[in-house]
DNA sequence: TATGGTCTAGACTGATTGGTCCAATAATGA
DNA sequence: TCATTATTGGACCAATCAGTCTAGACCATA
C-alpha cells in the first residue's frame, strides 16, 4: 500500500503532514522536518523554493485529500447517510488512537495555524462539506446540505473535545450529539 | 469599568491573553508581549520567573475566568435554558466581530497550543461545562449534564467554523444546530 | 532622612531559527 | 560517450529567540 521507495519530495510532504498536524506550523521547525524526512536542507529548498511555508501549504492540501479519502471510504459502503456518518467517526477515532498526529483536527493545526490564507483554508474545509453533502444526496439523507454542515461543525467540536480529554470517545460518539433533548423555540 | 492604571503585571497578563489567544503560544514571541504591554524584560521575569510559559499559564486561567463570566452573564438573566444559550452565542459572536483575539476559541490557542498539560486544559474546559450544567439545573433544562456537554462540543466546532469563514454567523446560529433533521437509529 | 525590599530598565548572551549558497553527485537525453 | 539538467549534501549566515544579569529607580516604613 505504502510506496516502498518514496521520493525525497514525498518524504518531505509526508513528514510535513505528520509534524504540522501534530504540533502546528509555529510549533514545528524546519530542522524537525528534515530529521523526520531524512533529507538535507538543499532538497527542501529545491522542491519547495519558499521553504517552510511552501511545504506547509502542500501538507495542508495533502491532508485535505486524505480526509476526502476517509469520507469516501466511510460513506461508499454505507446503507444510509447516518450509517456512513457513524463509520466516518469510527475511522477517525481509530486514527486518533493509533497515530499522534490524528489527535489534532487538521483544520486547527494545518489550516488555521500556518501560511494558508483564511479563504484557502475555508475552501479546503468546504470541499469536505461538499463531499459529505454529495454522499447525503446519494444516500437520500433528509437534508444533505444543512446536515453536512452540521456534521462538520459538530465533528470538529468533538475532535477538539477528544484531544483535550485524551480520549477518542467524544469523536466516536459524535453521531449521538446530532440530536438534543431540547429544541430551540423558533 | 477597566482599571485606569493597571499594574505592569496586569498589563503583561492582559497582553498575554490577547496575543496568545489570537496567535497561539508558539506564534507569539516574548518581544511581542513586552511591546504590547509596554513593559521591560526585567518586569516579565520578575513577575513570572519561568518566563513565557508562566505567563501563558496565567493567561489561560484568566481567559477561562473571563469565559465563566460570559456564561454567568448570559444565563443569569435568561428565562429558560435555551434562551440563555442563545444569549451566550450572541455575546461570543459580538466579541468575535469586535476583537481580533476572540476570533479564536481559547481552547485551541490557549489550552492546546502551549505549556498547559492536557489535564489542566481539560480541567478549565470542564469548569465551563460545570457552570453551564449548573445553569441548566437552575433553569430546569431538559438534561443539564448531557446538554452542557453538547452545547460546548457544538459551540467549539461552530467557533472554528466561524473563524475559518471569517464570519460570526455560525457562532450566532449555533443553537439551531442542536437539533438535526436526521436521528441516528439506536 | 535613612534603610531595605520591590520593581523597572535594558544591555547582553548563547542557542536556535529559517534561509542562502555552491560544490559534488546522480539522472537524463543526444 | 558526453553534455545538460535535476538533485543532494551541508557549510554558512543574519535575524530572532527566550532567558540572564546587574544597576538603579521607586516606595514603603522606621
Amino acid at each position: 500500500m505504502a510506496d516502498p521507495t518514496p521520493s525525497t519530495r514525498d518524504r518531505l510532504i509526508h513528514s510535513g503532514v505528520t509534524l504540522f498536524q501534530e504540533r502546528g506550523f509555529h510549533g514545528t521547525s524546519v530542522a524537525d522536518i528534515l530529521t523526520a524526512a531524512q533529507a538535507p536542507k538543499g532538497s527542501l529548498y529545491h522542491h519547495f523554493p519558499a521553504g517552510k511555508a511552501d511545504l506547509a501549504r502542500a501538507a495542508a492540501h495533502l491532508a485535505s485529500d486524505l480526509m476526502l479519502d476517509i469520507i469516501a471510504r466511510a460513506y461508499d459502503p454505507a446503507e444510509d447517510f447516518s450509517g456512513g456518518t457513524v463509520r466516518m467517526c469510527e475511522k477517525l477515532a481509530r486514527l486518533f488512537e493509533r497515530q499522534a498526529h490524528w489527535r489534532a483536527c487538521p483544520v486547527q493545526t494545518l489550516f488555521l495555524d500556518g501560511p494558508l490564507d483564511r479563504a484557502e483554508g475555508e475552501r479546503l474545509l468546504q470541499s469536505w462539506i461538499d463531499a459529505t453533502q454529495a454522499q447525503g444526496l446519494r444516500l437520500h439523507g433528509p437534508a444533505p446540505l444543512t446536515d453536512a454542515q452540521r456534521i462538520w461543525a459538530t465533528l470538529i467540536g468533538c475532535w477538539t473535545f477528544a484531544r483535550i480529554r485524551g480520549d477518542a470517545a467524544p469523536l466516536r460518539n459524535m453521531p449521538d450529539l446530532l440530536t438534543l433533548g431540547e429544541t430551540r423555540s423558533a
